[in-house]
RNA sequence: GGCCCCAUGGUCAAGCGGUUAAGACGUCGCCCUCUCACGGCGAAAACAGGAGUUCGAGUCUCCUUGGGGCUGCCA
């Protein structure tokens, strides 16, 4: 194969939204398994739609997942710059080029004139379709209207007929009709190229092997071929992969929900399960295997198994690889990328994070096993920062008798008292002795405990619990436990 | 409306002319068990419909239906 170059184009008019990661992922696979180049590039001539902060929310989106290009904003690189709002000369030459090689056309309809023409095309019950009226124009008229000043766009001719064969990888020869085309514009008339033509002259300069983008783009893929036959350029190869819908199979939209690779962030998803699930989403390596690492995905990643079905994505499958992912990564990364939640949450401060380090890796050490998300894991650590405010009392009175339970939690309470070790192994050593002793089942006693140290009635297990909690906050708790009882 | 893409369980997805039509998530049941999870075992659940081609079709062709995209001085 040629030397792989591939790029990844967003508008920055939003968030990075999984769709978008998961092109970026695809593009990112396909550089690395060829040994190739991933270049980032920024579309950003639409200002009206240009939203601020946009591209650094992009790119921290882009870094955050694991995805560095090679060459792009920040880093720059040999064919940069890499925003199109700094390549407006190059544009407005390779335009000039066409015009003078009677490819392009200066228009002067107005938005009159245009909106007219649909509506008759319309009454017509055609598709709309420029005229070409200001094809024909003589060189001395074109001039004359802009020595007045006339404001103008620049359109491509487009064959009226034949037909434009698109080469996908994906989904094989696609052939268009030149007749559904029209003299689009590829120069607005304030001076900014439009996407169908800024987009192949980068890919041209950038030098870009294979573009590899959403299938919205398919359809704009004859116009493009037909722009790169009429700049003189050679045609890269082209791939377009489906897209992802909303689970009501419409197009992704903030109504769905978390869309966007910062808002899964903020809800405790791990990169390693985004990145994970978007790359099974519409890519199968052949086997069983459904949990791997971007190297391991780098090493098999081909075009050839990408699937050309547009798929709907499933919080739930992410939640259980997220899950996967949280209780089989290195502790220490997990505890490092659940301290924030902990802080928002405010069961910690960011002063106290260090000081309390080795505790708060034990905390979630044992709370992990039993959730899905790190807000889940801040969730299900709060009584071991915090006090329990109030026990529930119908909680309470539905599960247990309370004599019963006043005396299993008091000779609890003593077996606590007397064990010299704490270490897990320890405290369920001591429990385990009072179990025998008294002759009941272990749960007995053990969900009293539970609750009386925890305030719930689900959480890990006990000997956990009290081993983290430590002696001096496992009576206190008893006692209180008890007293609480005691007054029901 | 026109053009283009797509079509296997609820979801993702193997399959590439001959299979009892994999697997995973989810759901349900059982086991493990101190709860909840994890893990293990098992169950229900699919080739959109109709014509062809073929000895034989989920796999090839056509039509219909359904979904999606494009049809912008958005990308």
């Amino acid at each position: 194969m040629e030397k792989v170059r591939v790029r990844f184009a967003p508008s920055p008019t939003g968030y990075l939204h999984i769709g978008g990661a998961r092109t970026a992922l695809f593009n990112y696979f396909f550089a690395k398994r060829y040994g190739g180049k991933f270049i980032l590039r920024i579309e950003d001539t639409d200002r009206e739609r240009l939203k601020e902060d946009s591209v650094s929310q992009i790119i921290s989106s882009l870094k955050w997942l694991g995805i560095e290009w090679d060459e792009g904003p920040e880093i720059g690189g040999e064919f940069g710059p890499y925003f199109q709002s700094e390549r407006l000369e190059l544009y407005r030459k390779e335009a000039q080029r066409l015009v003078d090689e009677g490819k392009a056309y200066y228009c002067f309809c107005t938005e009159e004139e245009i909106a007219k023409e649909r509506e008759e095309q319309k009454a017509l019950k055609v598709p709309y379709r420029y005229s070409g009226r200001c094809s024909t124009l003589s060189k001395e008229e074109v001039e004359e209207n802009i020595k007045m000043g006339k404001p103008y766009v620049i359109r491509i001719r487009i064959p009226r007929e034949g037909n434009t064969v698109v080469e996908d990888l994906i989904r094989g020869t696609v052939n268009f009709d030149n007749s559904q085309l029209d003299d689009y514009i590829i120069i607005k008339s304030n001076n900014m190229p439009t996407y169908n033509f800024a987009c192949v002259v980068d890919d041209h300069f950038m030098k870009i092997s294979h573009v590899i983008r959403a299938e919205e783009h398919l359809s704009n893929t004859p116009k493009q071929v037909l722009m790169y036959e009429a700049l003189g350029y050679e045609i890269p190869k082209f791939a377009h992969i489906s897209m992802i819908l909303a689970p009501d199979r419409s197009k992704l939209s903030k109504r769905h929900g978390a869309t966007s690779v910062e808002e899964f962030k903020e809800q405790g998803y791990l990169k390693e399960a985004i990145v994970n699930y978007l790359t099974l989403l519409g890519w199968a390596p052949g086997g069983d295997e459904e949990i791997f690492s971007v190297e391991d995905t780098v090493k098999k990643f081909s075009l050839d198994n990408v699937s050309k079905t547009a798929a709907i994505y499933d919080v739930n499958k992410l939640s259980w690889i997220n899950g996967h992912y949280l209780r089989n990564l290195d502790l220490d990364y997990i505890t490092r990328e659940a301290v924030p939640f902990f802080i928002k949450k405010g069961l910690v401060s960011e002063d106290e994070v260090e000081n309390k380090y080795d505790y708060i890796k034990r905390v979630v050490s044992a709370v992990r096993e039993k959730v899905k998300l790190l807000s889940e894991v801040a969730d299900a650590s709060e009584y071991f920062f915090k006090d329990i405010d109030e026990y529930d009392p119908k909680g309470v009175e539905k599960r247990f008798k309370k004599d019963n339970v006043i005396e299993l939690l008091t000779k609890g309470k003593q077996a606590l008292e007397k064990a010299s070790d704490f270490s897990v192994e320890g405290v369920e050593k001591a429990y385990r002795d009072l179990i025998d002793e008294l002759g009941i089942k272990g749960g007995d006693i053990i969900h009293p405990t539970r609750l009386a140290l925890s305030g719930r009635t689900v959480g890990p297990g006990l000997f956990d619990i009290i081993s983290i909690l430590g002696k001096e906050e496992c009576l206190r708790r008893m006692d209180k436990a008890i007293a609480f009882i005691n007054n029901l």
